[in-house]
RNA sequence: GCUGGCGUAGUCCAACGGCAGAGACAACUCCCCUAAGAGGAGUUCAGUGCGGGUUCGAAUCCCGCCGCCAGCACCA
């Protein structure tokens, strides 16, 4: 029976929403105390650039965790979920160029903005605990981290080909190449050698391949082992022929094959290249690698290419067949994997095959999937088998044949076992003005001299011009530069290049739970409380470069004594990209699609409603906002089931009772895996039931929604618990308990199938014993007269859901 | 090219191996007739990309193909 319409209020969200946003603040709602009786729960999602264009990306990012971050609260737990700015980057000093704007100018007022985003989202951030990365009192910790490591040997200065903007005459990390080309001018991008700064991640390189006792989903786990990329083989070393006593030591995961090795090939940037090359190839080989050094590193590495290459002249003696082989440099083997050469074996690999095949080397079978010796090969044979023509090794399964070959190789002295990474040191130097400074001081005596201590932070200095050329905008700044060196004290120059921003966000989350402290980057006795982070979520695209990093950085503070603990997060989720019409929203693209308009036309908690209800979190969506109204008039019913009087009371409604205990058990269930869409239907669904309801069975039920509901939508279900007359603010309200007994519905209807087709369904109450369900369905007339006389062959039976019956 | 993920009404999406539909958009029909929001009630709409297999029973598990998306892309 429905209620009948009474009149009330319209439901105006801007006027409920601001209201309640200034209420929050005002009481301190969102700062989260260190010590409660509740049990801590750090809850934390990545904290943004501040690009300057809002868009629904971000409240896609920022309304789902904070529904989860209040669930949690309600749940019982006292719950961190701070905030704050990963504010150095280089879009700040393009703005700098573009608009003559200083980035601390720029940075500064899009923070500002998204304060009052995040206001308006209405989010439960505790703000006393904002971190800013740009501020002194921050970076001065990415300092001294920088100085511990170095101590420690962790942090190095060494050179490495890097991504070099010929254009913009300056560095550019990975992921500001796009395709291989600059991501700001365009321009093609180009590897250079150069001395820079590094973190030593792949001393944990093995420890980061453990995720024992996390709980992170696979994509990333999968991703990051990629990204490690750790190889199994073995390091042997071939000698030079007729030289003195040199020899190219290669790294293999297949050394059951080195039998088959018929010639050997470096990388241009090989040192040996230059020493070994015989006078008749001298020409040929230097006009090879010079074109190779020139050539883009897009191209250079395309897979797709024709293999190159050119003869050394010299040759190598395979110290397994005992073999002159011819030694080449080609540029399809890179310099910074392995030992940036390798023995060719063109009857196993697809590469050296294609390579064999162009210059007519000798392809020999050395592993047969049948053990049996073959004349020929018309392709590579990739796979495990039995080693043919491998001397004592044959025979061998080539599986047993790789450790056999490597403890061969260790007895006789030219090799052993060995693992390699794909993974690199980290480079952190950039030749960037909106960053950290490096806290080293070059000096002519003493070489690089780190920054004391009690000198730090070396302050980033304002005025300085960027223009985008010429290198480190440092450099020029002459105040700057010139120093003293702390350890002669004669005239020194200051490192100019500033570090990564991924440096700044490796370790933010242990700022947060005391960002004030300026004795140390974490206050220790807060940290204990707080710390791991046991929930984080973001985007997936950190998957690998955020994520890795700050995993590298917590261990690395471990091993200095910093932190008690071998991970920073015990459980991560992240969120999918939100894009508009399959393409990523950008400023340049000038797709950006704004939240203000749905926010001034149906309010912060529809759009942050909507953005849970569009789909699956994970998957993110093509942004379309056609849907919206459909959750807006969904708060239009809780607002009317709120505010209107449910009538007599009257004796309980099983049915509804049922209803509201089913959707508390849903909704727990799906908030608690990010589930939110469906935790959205559920509430609906609910909401639809009431509205058909009456009595004491609605007016609880209508209660219980507004809770259930109080971690998406905020703002309405505040101002409904306040006017039904509840203390306090809905947000300190202990989530609902439901019952299974009361959820567990009381009829079902079981369905009954002969031969796979149904023939009936009959409604029966819950629970009944599989005995005389079955007795039930073989009764019922319509599965008669389709037996007609036949006798079952089998009846199966599943618990409150059908009776399966076969004939034959 | 390799690896992974995903293909369900016109659309977005649900569905422990058990009646393909939870919720919503759109469309259509009717109602409400201002006091009010882009109101309410209802109807229509797919047999789950294609082909096999396993099973009493498959959207769900397995195999092959097609399409889309993402990541990696000469990693020895």
């Amino acid at each position: 029976m429905a209620v009948a319409k009474q009149r009330i209020e319209k439901y105006e969200p801007a006027s409920i929403e601001a209201k309640w946003q200034e209420e929050w603040v005002r009481s301190g709602l969102h700062d989260t105390p260190d010590d409660s009786d509740r049990p801590n729960f750090y809850f934390l999602t990545m904290f943004p650039y501040p690009s300057g264009d809002i868009h629904v990306g971000h409240w896609y990012a920022f309304a789902p965790p904070d529904a989860a971050a209040r669930f949690m609260r309600m749940r019982g737990h006292n719950v961190l979920f701070p905030m704050g700015f990963d504010a150095f980057g280089i879009n700040a000093e393009n703005a700098a160029i573009d608009r003559k704007i200083h980035p601390a100018v720029w940075t500064e007022k899009n923070m500002a903005h998204m304060r009052e985003q995040f206001r308006r989202m209405g989010t439960a951030i505790d703000w006393r605990r904002e971190v800013i990365t740009c501020y002194p009192e921050y970076y001065r910790w990415n300092q001294w981290m920088f100085l511990k490591l170095y101590e420690k040997g962790l942090a190095y200065r060494g050179e490495a080909a890097v991504n070099w903007c010929p254009r913009d005459e300056t560095v550019l990390a990975n992921e500001q190449v796009i395709n291989g080309h600059c991501e700001r001018c365009d321009t093609l991008v180009v590897k250079r050698q150069m001395t820079q700064w590094f973190y030593k991640i792949t001393n944990y390189a093995d420890e980061l391949l453990k995720f024992e006792g996390l709980d992170w989903p696979e994509r990333v786990r999968v991703l990051q082992t990629n990204w490690i990329g750790r190889s199994e083989g073995a390091e042997i070393a071939f000698p030079v022929e007729g030289s003195s006593g040199e020899e190219i030591r290669f790294f293999t995961t297949r050394p059951d094959t080195i039998y088959g090795a018929t010639f050997m090939v470096l990388a241009p940037e090989h040192p040996l290249v230059a020493t070994i090359t015989t006078s008749a190839k001298r020409a040929e080989v230097d006009r090879y690698v010079e074109h190779a050094r020139n050539m883009a590193e897009i191209e250079r590495t395309s897979a797709e290419r024709e293999k190159t290459g050119v003869d050394t002249g010299a040759f190598a003696r395979n110290v397994f067949t005992g073999e002159r082989i011819p030694i080449y440099v080609a540029d399809y083997v890179l310099s910074t994997y392995g030992t940036g050469a390798i023995m060719a074996v063109p009857g196993h690999d697809e590469r050296d095959f294609a390579f064999a095949k162009k210059y007519a080397l000798e392809i020999r079978e050395v592993v047969s999937p049948d053990g049996a010796e073959h004349a020929r090969l018309d392709e590579p044979y990739i796979g495990e088998g039995v080693m043919v023509r491998s001397g004592p090794f044959t025979g061998t399964r080539s599986e047993v044949g790789k450790q056999a070959v490597a403890e061969e190789a260790r007895k006789r002295g030219v090799g052993k076992p060995s693992v390699i990474y794909r993974l690199r040191d980290w480079l952190i130097s950039r030749q960037r003005y909106w960053g950290t400074p490096i806290p080293i001081v070059h000096c002519e005596t003493d070489g690089a001299v780190p920054v004391p201590y009690d000198q730090l932070p070396v302050e980033l200095p304002r005025d300085v011009e960027i223009t985008g050329r010429g290198g480190s905008p440092l450099a020029r700044v002459a105040s700057f530069v010139n120093t003293t060196c702390p350890k002669c004290g004669k005239p020194a120059r200051r490192d100019t290049d500033t570090m990564d921003t991924f440096v700044d966000s490796s370790w933010y989350m242990y700022r947060y739970v005391d960002p004030k402290i300026d004795t140390a980057f974490m206050n220790k006795t807060v940290g204990r409380k707080w710390l791991p982070v046991q929930q984080y979520t973001g985007g997936v695209e950190h998957a690998i470069l955020h994520l890795l990093y700050m995993r590298f950085m917590t261990k690395a503070l471990r091993d200095l004594g910093e932190l008690p603990f071998d991970e920073p997060v015990i459980r991560f989720r992240y969120q999918g990209t939100i894009v508009f019409k399959g393409r990523k929203m950008s400023k340049s693209r000038g797709n950006v699609q704004t939240p203000d308009d749905y926010v001034r036309r149906y309010g912060a908690d529809t759009l942050r409603l909507f953005m849970m209800f569009m789909g699956p979190w994970v998957d993110g969506a093509d942004w379309n906002a056609s849907g919206i109204e459909g959750v807006h008039r969904f708060l239009w019913r809780v607002w009317e089931l709120g505010l209107t009087e449910p009538g007599p009371a009257s004796a309980r409604d099983g049915d509804v009772d049922g209803a509201v205990h089913r959707t508390i058990k849903k909704v727990t269930a799906d908030l608690g895996d990010y589930h939110f869409n469906t935790a959205v239907a559920a509430m609906m669904e609910l909401a639809n039931t009431l509205q058909h309801a009456s009595g004491t069975s609605r007016s609880e039920g209508v209660a219980t929604l507004i809770l259930l509901l109080a971690p998406f939508a905020p703002h309405i279900t505040e101002e409904l618990w306040r006017r039904r007359g509840g203390a306090g603010s809905i947000h300190q309200q202990r989530w609902p308990v439901y019952d299974e007994a009361v959820a567990a519905p009381r009829e079902v209807t079981i369905v009954v199938q002969v031969d796979g087709k149904v023939r009936d369904r009959i409604p029966m109450p819950a629970g009944l014993p599989d005995a005389e369900v079955q007795r039930k369905a073989l009764a019922s007339p319509r599965v008669q007269a389709t037996l007609d006389g036949m006798k079952p062959a089998k009846v199966i039976v599943v618990a409150d859901r059908i009776v399966s019956i076969v004939t034959k």
